[in-house]
DNA sequence: TGTTTGATGGGCT
DNA sequence: GCCCATCAAACAA
């Protein structure tokens, strides 16, 4: 079993790299076991131009820090009390990143029905607040990297029919707003919404 | 030190 | 579909 392949994302772009993510599965080891799950929904978040994207203007901080890291890099940040996982794009020094929003449960799922309470199947994994609550990723993760445990990737057949269309939840970004920069597995039902 | 603001989720209508 | 809890990071002062 190998790791995704970082390397093809040094050169391509963080929208190729999103498309790519799909189909890829995320795993996380904790002590209270494995959980995995299918990556079905990603955002891409294209740095510097992006005004949607927190790196946006090249603003660096102790949060996007990590942003201008090499691809493959563990970014994780809260808002509202949930974490969120984003996986780093492109070369040192150019902050980009993809937004990983939902799941399709593969591995663990017991566990992730006792992390996530009463909810539905569909509902453990479906939205990117959800999926880092079932996994158990916290903020403990940042700085990480993706080819090694206990948060990795691995490569997987990407689905046969992709969808795209606005980023969720960034209305107040101008031109931003519009842009196609979220993709999901076609007709899948773990898609957030 | 104080204030503002979300790349959300869950509960209620 | 609408409302809002809740908190760290970011930023102003």
């Amino acid at each position: 079993m190998g790791y995704f392949d970082f390397e093809k994302i040094f050169c391509g772009s963080t929208l190729q790299t999103a498309v790519d993510l799909l189909g890829c599965t995320l795993v996380k080891e904790t002590e209270e076991g494995t959980a995995a799950g299918r990556i079905v929904e990603t955002e891409a978040y294209t740095g510097p131009e992006d005004r949607a994207a927190h790196s946006y203007g090249g603003k660096r901080t102790k949060r996007t820090e990590i942003m201008f890291r090499a691809p493959g890099h563990v970014y994780t940040f809260e808002m509202h009390t949930h974490c969120l996982v984003n996986v780093v794009t492109e070369p040192e020094g150019r902050p980009e990143a993809v937004l990983i929003r939902a799941l399709e449960p593969v591995e663990g799922i017991e566990l992730m029905r006792a992390r996530r309470k009463r909810q539905k199947d569909t509902e453990l994994t479906n939205g990117p607040g959800k999926l880092t609550k079932a996994l158990g990723i916290t903020m403990n993760d940042y700085g990480g990297h993706f080819s090694e445990k206990p948060l990795y990737i691995v490569p997987g057949e990407n689905p046969a029919e992709i969808s795209s269309g606005p980023r969720i939840g960034i209305e107040n970004t101008g031109e931003a707003r519009d842009y196609l920069y979220r993709f999901w597995e076609t007709r899948n039902r773990f898609v957030s919404r």
